[in-house]
DNA sequence: GTGCACGCTTTCCGATCGGAAAGTCAACAG
DNA sequence: CTGTTGACTTTCCGATCGGAAAGCGTGCAC
């Protein structure tokens, strides 16, 4: 009745072939937005103009689907830790944490999404989270806080428990961009602004007491 | 039939006559963990151990029981800002605000439900949401950004915009709490131990570059 | 041609959702 | 005794949930 022409080559309202994708992007939007229980399969495949069991087809699972989307986020960001590593060997801790913290907000400034699906999940201890923590949170975290111990060896940066403060510099830097319209709201500002990132990296490594960085080729 | 003694003045399993509070109770820990729209009357009731209609006849609405949830969280946090301006008259701006960031922290490690509430609507613009801060985050916020207005003047704390400043150290305070779960599981630690909660007063008034407080009478 | 894989739709199922409606019971006022 | 109030239960409703099952249509291998 409403599909006459249901699958043609150059179909005018559903692209046929790109269903996985328009749902991988949807699932990214509803999850961010109401969490994994409060968002429904429904819901996703209308943001895709796509019918519910497509997503069935194509991920078997709900489940299967949020990991996938989880996949997605460290597709780019993941990779970068051999980089971070081979900046430690030539300029130090600090200098490797620096770029790991500024990377860290363009990523969280680029694609919210992530730390917004991970706020939801972070709260209650379930098999998701486990998931979440050992496959991509654990390898940044691990290098986030072996930065931290050896530039508080050599004194290139400020004290305390690396893991508190690695919690504490990341809602530090997340806050504004997970929360962008509370953010809007009251302070009536665009977290997502060029300046207002720009000041974000500089607030979290001044908190961190990194030393400031030589020379910047970039931006 | 499972109630064949239902209302009597010392009933064994539900007392009757607290249904309110058992449902308030339920309300704050189920909403804190599934979000509004994840949490169910349903699943409330069976918390507090009782008919999922009972809700409906103390509340009329979800909608309204969420709102008596987070009214209960300001019952004694809300009437303190008329105290935090008498510190400032008496001590200064800086005195006022290292004072109004150790309540908070205190306040957050206390009640993590209501952070974690506030954490499910922030990040889309709903109706819940405009209630929330209009109603109860608005005045902290005004007093928050005014006492740092004050002391940034007078050369008694650190420069930024007081509004990135205020949204920076509350992710800051408040993560390591709202996350306790995936903070335990990814440190090895408890976030709500003594040290970890005065660790948090420390690095939050250090991240504002409030001075010292010159004498501290209590812990 | 025939058969099959694949993207997608349609229909259906049991479970669960928020909430309306009506009833049950004890306490209390007159 | 009668009426009323309020806490609580029971039953029911339409809507929506995740997902199973069975198709439909096209393109490709043969």
């Amino acid at each position: 009745m409403r599909a006459t022409q249901p699958q043609l080559r150059h179909p005018v309202s559903p692209p046929f072939g790109e269903g996985r994708n328009r749902i991988l992007a949807a699932a990214r939007e509803v999850f961010s937005t109401s969490g994994f229980e409060g968002s429904s399969l429904r819901k996703i495949a209308e943001h895709a103009g796509l019918q519910h069991q497509l997503v069935v087809h194509h991920f078997k699972a709900k489940d299967a689907l949020w990991r996938e989307v989880i996949d997605l986020f460290f597709k780019d960001f993941g990779s970068q830790r051999t980089r971070w590593l081979a900046i430690r060997d030539t300029d130090g801790a600090a200098a490797a944490l620096r770029t790991l913290v500024r990377e860290f907000v363009v990523f969280t400034a680029r694609q919210p999404e992530f730390h917004r699906i991970a706020t939801f999940e972070g709260r209650t201890d379930n098999e998701r989270l486990r998931w979440l923590l050992e496959k991509h949170v654990r390898p940044f975290y691990a290098i986030s806080t072996a930065l931290m111990h050896e530039a508080q060896a050599t004194g290139s940066m400020r004290s305390g428990h690396p893991g508190q403060l690695h919690y504490a510099v990341i809602g530090l830097i997340t806050t504004g961009f997970v929360f962008g319209p509370e953010y809007t709201i009251m302070t009536g500002q665009d977290p997502f602004a060029h300046e207002a990132v720009g000041a974000v990296m500089k607030l979290a490594c001044e908190f961190l007491g990194l030393p400031n960085a030589p020379r910047q080729n970039s931006s």
